[in-house]
DNA sequence: GTCATAATTACGTCCTTTGCTAAGTACGCA
DNA sequence: TGCGTACTTAGCAAAGGACGTAATTATGAC
């Protein structure tokens, strides 16, 4: 498990670690604020950011005590592309990417056959 | 760590279980197909595709003695549900997307724009 | 310098996961 | 009914993950 795709997906694997994905989309925020919402000791949280800054997910700057985190979105984009052979299984059910997968399925023939489940 | 989309991405953790995914969009296959490419055991790569079932990104049917497996494409059309919020932090670099997440930063609510290419 | 705040590191414990080998089950066929 | 193939289960050891408490570093205010 040592593959940049394999620890991506093992930091998502956590309820907090995602949840503290969730908040950074509104903007930075300090370790105490991403910790706020749990119930668990502020170490333990802050060891959970670590998991995500380590893994590539999230980057921490600094600002007098508080060490600001933000999001690093290149590895969500990875996850992104991972899914990309994945999504003809269930692209009618897609509302973004319905049209477009349609598009691809009828016209360019990219070596897969649209009625395969 | 027992909501779905936890355990998800943990069964998503593991290179042998992701390229076991990776083979099943070429169509069904047995336990002994998808286990002849990894180095480990039989029973090792039996008990990946155990995790694989368990949490739902797989199913087993019967045939004789084979047990053929097949992707369930709902949980990884969690995985790319989770991923939308995430999607305007590197929408420029996406491809499939970029052109509807434009339409949507100039002000669109969410329409899709149906005269595109 | 002294003190308070923000965050991390150290350490111990519990639980899960992953691999192996060996044994067991289910099915089709002669 | 007995045999071979396909697969699963059992049991064990090694490794890793997540939590808490206690101690430590880093910065700013006074």
């Amino acid at each position: 498990m040592t593959d940049t795709l394999s620890r991506t997906f093992a930091a998502l694997a956590d309820p907090t670690r995602r949840s503290m994905l969730d908040r950074l989309t509104l903007g930075v925020a300090s370790v105490s604020e991403l910790a706020a919402p749990f119930s668990m000791t502020l170490p333990s949280a802050s060891r959970h950011l670590k998991v995500l800054e380590e893994v590539g997910l999230i980057s921490k700057g600094r600002h007098a005590q508080t060490r600001p985190c933000r999001i690093e979105p290149a590895l969500l984009q990875d996850v992104d592309e991972w899914l990309k052979p994945f999504r003809r299984f269930y692209a009618q059910r897609l509302d973004m990417l319905s049209d477009y997968l349609d598009t691809l399925n009828q016209g360019e023939g990219h070596g897969f056959n649209s009625d395969r489940p």
